[in-house]
DNA sequence: CAGTGAGCGAGCTTCCGCTTGACTT
């Protein structure tokens, strides 16, 4: 018999309690939730007042039968869920299924995992607080309706297997709309005029770069400025200097550091979730699902100690952050090295350049501001009531920025770093160079991981467990993807002033080059039409915030949970089958005009394995023709042009070795198909509408070359090749690995089978 | 995996949040 047992949801954070504790302590974990909504149908009672089907999921038995055993085992029970809605709900479904008393047992909560905390909350336990739990099933209750009404509508009016969802769909909505802003956007350009101003004639070193206050739109207007300047005398007519400061961010939460780690490690956010879970259950780092920027006043201390013994007693400066976050139930601390005194830590790659942004990025936000002057001067011209100005930032105390500074989302942001050279009010300057240099005006940017995270955050909308698996659903649905474009090409002009001469000139940028951005796919943005069109209320950018405030009212006592769902869905229900009776099948179908040659209609929609073009009619004598879009391609944007390129593949390129050469695009790209089997294109070099005959035999020649360099060993229907990640067995498109003390050229034919046997057989087991 | 696009119909798909492994590549 043990006399005392605490629950808490994480087995890393089992193990560290239960060091704090000592031997009359046992501490388990839950896993999570222990229970949900029945998984088939929905899972509720609507006619008898939202009554929930709780289930105890299969995967989750285990756990619940080891739960059981160790309560029937311990005196005293403890139930140490997190401190907010779900883990009041995780609390209550624990007491129900180990028949527990809810009148009696201790519930007891700390956000943080120090000594001080967990005895503080072992002395003050509290019951478990139901107005909390019934908030929680609101919300369970509200999402599964959500969820299971909505889905069955798309499946009959859209497409099969497609879901929507409270989180989901707005995910999807922000995406779409900003494609749409971006295929709306008109992009301008004008004349930014930049000088570079000499203090004398005599010192060519020594420069003033400044800007002009006005942009011409016309090249003929900046030339005609420029030649002004050319006969202009400059003068300096003002010079302000103000003293600034600039404050470290707050330490991470799972959404910063998902940002962060984007922004400087190049980390999808579900790869900063898995390193960072590795961290944590090495002990490392704190918990990293967290919406709060606390830290524990033990971390504060061992900051400080780690600052001042580095950098110095005037580094120093402790602070808390509080949350901004809507809807922040601050469970956790901020997400903080478990020892701060540590700088780095052994482990991977990725762990230890993790850890690293982690430590800095804590260390950072307990030092000093930094302090910084700004100056600000004018110069004025003698013909024009056009006005230069320079500005420059002089950095006086670096404070934290001698640990960490924030990244921007701003892409290439190209400082030039110089320094203002002394210069006096009234002295006069001298033009070395004015130049007039085409800018254009740039469109909203697309999201990545990340940004798309933040802006969810923004919202209120999600939590900083579901970030990453809300953003890998989008993508599985087929509603977004994550896509590089190579850019196009653009022409800048650029007029120069030197020694009294002006010059034209242009260069070329690429604009428009993208890489890892979420990119809306046709059913997404038909769904986000769909579901705009019928369930405005759910897709509303702020239906989370609002429903969140009624659950915040449940769990204060001031409304009843099952009169909240019974006034949501009583109104959503409606809507619902109103969709399902009045509205058509959506498939984005668009016309785009007539066939050049036969007057054919030409149209594009979602067809059954996706977006197709169509030529003629279903109904007519002769058979529609129909080609598939390109990756790139989307149902809103292609045009009749685009739209009947696609048909010139896949072309033939005549008979090479007795057989069809035939040319295409697939989903891998442009390919060359022969005797059944596929060759690549080269990216860039080959391009499948001009490619010849000559081409198309070197590639083939080439590949057949390399692989037969990948086999090691043939027999027959069993083949050892060597591949990606070492040599393997393949037999019937199935795979199998080879033990490392095993020499791949050596293996017989019938060791191969006993590989192959064993494999299957492991696998019938699992 | 590099096509496919007639129509019918049985049976399936689906939510959000809380936790980790167990998988394969």
């Amino acid at each position: 018999m043990v006399e005392n047992l605490v629950i808490v949801e994480s087995p890393a954070k089992a193990k560290t309690i239960e060091k704090f504790l000592g031997k009359d302590f046992h501490v388990v974990s839950s896993f999570g939730h222990i229970r949900d909504l029945a998984k088939k149908n929905l899972g509720i009672d609507i006619e008898n007042g939202f009554t929930p089907n709780y289930e105890i999921p299969k995967e989750k038995t285990k756990v619940v039968s080891d739960l059981r055993k160790n309560a029937a085992e311990s005196k005293n029970i403890w139930i140490a869920s997190d401190e907010d809605r779900e883990g009041e709900a995780i609390a209550w479904h624990l007491i129900n299924v180990l028949d527990l008393d809810l009148k009696s047992t201790k519930r007891i909560v700390f956000h943080e995992i120090t000594k001080e905390a967990i005895s503080n909350a072992i002395k003050t336990p509290r019951l478990v607080d139901m107005n909390l739990v019934n908030s929680q099933q609101a919300r369970r209750i509200l999402d599964r309706l959500v969820g299971f009404e909505i889905s069955p509508v798309l499946w009959k009016k859209v497409q099969p297997a497609l879901s929507a969802g409270r989180v989901q769909s707005v995910a999807v909505r922000l995406i779409v709309e900003r494609e749409r802003e971006i295929i709306s956007f008109k992009t301008e350009s004008a004349f930014r005029i930049t000088a570079v101003f000499l203090l004398s004639k005599d010192d060519p070193e020594t420069i003033l770069k400044a800007e002009a206050s006005k942009k011409f739109t016309k090249e003929e207007e900046a030339l005609k400025f420029l030649e002004l300047c050319s006969s202009a005398d400059y003068k300096i007519n003002s010079i302000s200097v103000k003293p600034g400061t600039r404050s470290p961010a707050p330490p991470f939460t799972t959404s910063t550091l998902q940002q962060e780690a984007f922004r400087k490690l190049s980390f999808s956010v579900a790869q900063t979730m898995s390193v960072a879970q590795k961290l944590y259950e090495a002990g490392k780092i704190t918990y990293m699902r967290t919406d709060s920027t606390n830290l524990s006043n033990l971390a504060l201390a061992k900051s400080r100690d780690a600052i001042i013994a580095e950098f110095g007693e005037k580094y120093s400066r402790t602070r808390q952050f509080k949350t901004k976050t809507k809807g922040a139930q601050e469970a956790h601390e901020a997400i903080r090295p478990s020892y701060p005194e540590k700088s780095s830590v052994t482990g991977s790659q990725n762990e230890r350049k993790l850890y690293e942004l982690i430590w800095k990025r804590t260390i950072a936000s307990q030092m000093a501001d930094a302090l910084i002057e700004k100056t600000n001067i004018g110069i004025e011209m003698n013909n024009s009531p056009v006005t230069f100005s320079a500005t420059g930032e002089v950095i006086k105390f670096d404070g934290f920025l001698r640990v960490y500074s924030e990244s921007a989302d701003l892409e290439n942001h190209e400082e030039e770093k110089y320094v203002i050279p002394p210069v006096k009010n009234g002295m006069p300057l001298y033009y070395n160079s004015i130049s007039a240099t085409e800018k254009f005006t740039t469109s909203p940017p697309r999201y990545t991981e990340a940004s798309l995270v933040k802006k969810l955050e923004e919202l209120g909308i999600g939590r900083p467990s579901t970030y990453a698996p809300t953003i890998s659903t989008i993508q599985n649905r087929g509603y977004v993807a994550k896509e590089d474009r190579p850019g196009e090409k653009r022409k800048i002009r650029t007029i120069e002033l030197i020694n009294g001469k002006t010059s034209s000139s242009s260069k070329t940028e690429i604009t428009g080059k993208e890489k890892s951005k979420l990119f809306p796919k046709d059913i997404g943005m038909i769904v986000n039409d769909f579901l705009v069109e019928n369930f405005s209320e759910i897709v509303d950018f702020h239906f989370t915030a609002e429903v969140e405030l009624q659950f915040d009212e449940i769990a204060e006592g001031n409304l009843k949970w099952t009169g909240m769902l019974d006034k949501f869905y009583s109104s959503f229900h409606k809507t619902v089958e109103n969709s399902l009776e009045n509205k058509n099948k959506k498939t984005g179908a668009r016309l785009l005009g007539d066939h050049p040659e036969t007057g054919e209609p030409v149209s594009v929609k979602m067809g059954r394995y996706g977006p197709v073009v169509q030529v003629g009619d279903q109904n007519k004598d002769a058979k529609p023709k129909f080609a598939s879009l390109l990756k790139s391609q989307l149902i809103e944007t292609i045009t009749l042009a685009e739209a009947l390129n696609l048909f010139r593949l896949p072309r033939s390129l005549g008979e090479y070795d007795g057989e069809d050469l035939v040319i295409g695009i697939g989903k891998f790209g442009p390919y060359i198909r022969h005797k059944n089997k596929f060759y690549s294109l080269k990216k860039g070099a080959d391009d499948p509408y001009v490619i010849t005959m000559e081409r198309a035999k070197e590639i083939i020649l080439e590949k057949n070359e390399t692989d037969k360099q990948k086999v090691i060993q043939d027999f027959g229907e069993i083949l050892v090749l060597n591949g990606r990640y070492g040599p393997y067995i393949t037999k019937d498109k199935k795979n199998y690995r080879i033990s490392k003390g095993q020499d791949a050229a050596k293996l017989t034919k019938e060791e191969c089978i006993s590989i192959i046997e064993n494999n299957d057989k492991s696998k019938q087991n699992a």
